[in-house]
DNA sequence: AGAATAGTGTCTTTAAGACAATATGGC
DNA sequence: GCCATATTGTCTTAAAGACACTATTCT
């Protein structure tokens, strides 16, 4: 019993979120109407790989095709489905909020967004299996990565100012950060690349930017504030 | 088809290896007689999880009972193995080689230390089924977070001197480490307490330390060198 | 005493934190 | 011109790099 699971992030309400989808209600299945994670069995005849068979649950449940996506672990024990011993295989995304299609699919009667506490990594709700654990590493994955990398701007659109892209990482961080060091630090990074467009804000217009590199993150020289 | 696959790190005359074990001859076992990483599938009876798969696979073929071991990732496809869609969960282990009794089993001919080269993240010789992607995916991470964690003490005995664990950072980085800033961040992070004993040298001895903590590495605010 | 390695001190450099000042477009 | 937000500048601070100096034991 091998399966692959998604930890699917985005910029919800100005927060960060998780997509839940509902376990159904069909007899034999375990934990059924429960929220869980996305994710299902591994289809051998048309994965090739196991990065494949995310990128196809992703899509399915998103319509995304090319988002932000990185191993995560796996999971394997004899207790997490009731079934028997099994194994999954965690994974992580990041996308644009308004990139997105919500689809309910054929093994999921619903799907939703669920908001990520600043304080905690704890989703109100039981999850299905041991995704409660996974969700876990995932959030503590992207929060401790967040401190010398460029992933938050993954869950941006294609084009944005570096106030957003300021805004992403205090969502993420759960903390205020400092405007001038922040783009300092992206600026010498070159993280980004200046577009000749601007967006309006009501105010004095802000400069437009893109990704220099929608696949690979970049690695800071150092954290933002040094743990104590 | 799940296994299970252990890249062990040592150092081995001044320099980091890899633990390889040779594949069996027997017949309808793929690549016979090359050399691969050790590890096997999951004994679902004897295993209560993955790691605990990967404990077993670890002391059968060391000895060693309590290493330094990280989830590294799972690598799944139709063509890694002959046999058919396969996936493997690999895990990586730092040991002082000191502690180790090099153990020859049932299902390997033989066991052998490869060292890692200081350029490259290859090792010589082809390795058995994707085990070549797998080791130079542990070389990395153990690269990279060298950079940021007290990892490289994790490979040296339980007592020590800090030459020694300064050494074991210049082998496994390649590079020189200036003394004086490595010991104030080794100091500052307080990874280690001091001994009472120190050791004998032929010339001025060298005080004796032991991590403070032989389970968790620490995490140091910056890198050692930016990266450009 | 001299050799050799252990351990410390000083100065420079890099990049972040704090906070203030300036810039610009809409109204 | 006024407001609100974007953008830049200055000063301070933390920790690493470079390199020199001191300390201690053995021969």
């Amino acid at each position: 019993m091998v399966t692959v699971d998604l930890a699917i992030f985005s910029v919800v309400d100005d927060s960060l979120a998780v997509l839940l989808v509902q376990r159904p209600d069909s007899p034999g299945e375990p934990y059924p109407g429960s929220w869980a994670l996305p994710g299902g069995f591994i289809d051998v005849a048309r994965d090739a790989d196991l990065v494949a068979c995310a990128r196809r649950k992703l899509r399915e449940k998103t319509g995304v095709v090319s988002p932000y996506l990185e191993q995560l672990g796996s999971w394997g024990n004899r207790r997490r489905d009731p079934r028997g011993w099994s194994v999954t295989h965690a994974y992580f995304a990041l996308l644009s909020s308004d990139a997105i299609q919500l689809q309910a699919g054929a093994n999921a009667a619903a799907v939703r967004w669920a908001a990520i506490g600043d304080d905690s990594t704890r989703i109100g709700e039981r999850l299905a299996f041991d995704h409660a654990d996974i969700l876990a590493a995932a959030v503590e994955r992207l929060r401790n990565k967040v401190e010398y990398t460029s992933l938050p701007a993954f869950l941006l659109p294609v084009e944005f100012t570096l106030t957003e892209l300021q805004r992403a990482y205090e969502i993420v961080m759960g903390r205020p950060v400092e405007k001038s060091a922040f783009r300092t630090r992206i600026d010498s990074a070159g993280v980004v690349e200046r577009l000749s467009r601007t967006r309006a804000t009501g105010s004095r217009p802000a400069q437009l930017y893109r990704l220099k590199d929608r696949t690979n993150p970049v690695y800071f020289p150092r954290t933002f504030s040094p743990r104590s």
